[in-house]
DNA sequence: AAATCAGACAACCGCTCCCGA
DNA sequence: TTCGGGAGCGGTTGTCTGATT
């Protein structure tokens, strides 16, 4: 279903992406959010492009993307939005949770548009039989092709079973998750995380954008996941937080860092 | 059983848009 | 106002898989 995975001149990974690979951008993007995918491969230690990574994050790695069959209503509300917006696949997307860009233009491309197609024809071949022979019309099938939406399914179990990967990971995510070694993170973020060690509050803070809601987990490991599991959490940080702190609670004051990253502090003692 | 074909979809490419300097 | 870099979007390609011959 993927290419065969190869390389290109600049040495930069292409094709399928492999679990590992997947692993390493989920556990980097969870961690430090996605700061900017030009500089994030570097860092999140993959051999692809910004732009490749972006991709996989947004379309098969981020939380709460719906996987299977489209339902009925999918179908309908796709074919009656393309009529009326066009190729615009991202808003029309954005009107189906759960569902990428990608995955409403493919499912178009492969199957709604040649049923839209057919239904055109054959509306439009009736018309004619209707013109030239009204009586001719009453034999003409139209059970079948007229039915666009007939072949459509529930939302299947394989749906499921695509997420147990990242299920998978997101429960191994325990407390080695957070203080493994330091020796494979990036210097950068090492040394700009480090600075200030010695006020290792630990509080934990989830950010939802949409909302603007900032929600503080204290040390809580399992509430910032059960946030994370419902997709109610678009970046994280640590006590202490450079950045735009006007939405964080005021009992959260932040320290004054140089870092341009999320702070992220390890203090073995947080989750003992 | 092997070969062929068509459907499905993951992923790449190039263009446009947006934002900050 | 202009320019450059990064992100986003849509078109397209290439490979896998299941069905058919």
């Amino acid at each position: 279903m993927a290419r065969t995975p190869y390389c290109d001149k600049s040495g930069m990974r292409k094709g399928t992406w492999t679990a590992e690979e997947d692993r390493k951008l989920i556990a980097y993007v969870t961690r430090y959010g996605c700061w900017n995918w030009r500089q994030l491969p570097k860092f999140a230690g993959l051999s692809r492009c910004g732009k490749s990574c972006r991709l996989r994050w947004l379309n098969y790695l981020r939380p709460n993307i719906k996987r299977g069959n489209f339902t009925e209503q999918e179908e309908e509300l796709i074919i009656r939005m393309h009529k009326n917006l066009g190729n615009r696949w991202s808003v029309i997307a954005a009107e189906l949770p759960g569902r990428t860009d990608n995955e409403v233009k493919n499912h178009w491309h492969t199957s709604l548009k040649k049923r839209v197609i057919h239904n055109k024809n054959t509306i439009s071949n009736e018309e004619t039989l209707v013109t030239k022979s009204p009586a001719s019309s009453q034999i003409a099938d139209i059970s079948g092709p007229l039915s666009p939406f007939s072949s459509s399914s529930e939302f299947s179990s394989t749906a499921e079973d695509d997420f147990g990967f990242l299920d998978a990971f997101i429960e191994s995510m325990d407390e080695s998750f957070w203080l493994d070694d330091l020796s494979n993170t990036p210097s950068e973020i090492v040394q700009n995380n480090i600075n200030d060690t010695t006020n290792n509050d630990g509080v934990l803070v989830s950010h939802n954008h949409s909302s603007n809601e900032s929600f503080v987990h204290g040390n809580d490991f399992s509430s910032f996941l059960d946030a994370y599991t419902e997709s109610t959490v678009d970046s994280f940080w640590t006590h202490p937080y450079e950045g735009d702190m006007s939405h964080v609670p005021a009992q959260l004051t932040p320290l004054p860092m140089e870092s341009e990253y999320f702070s992220i502090v390890y203090d073995e003692d947080i989750w003992s």
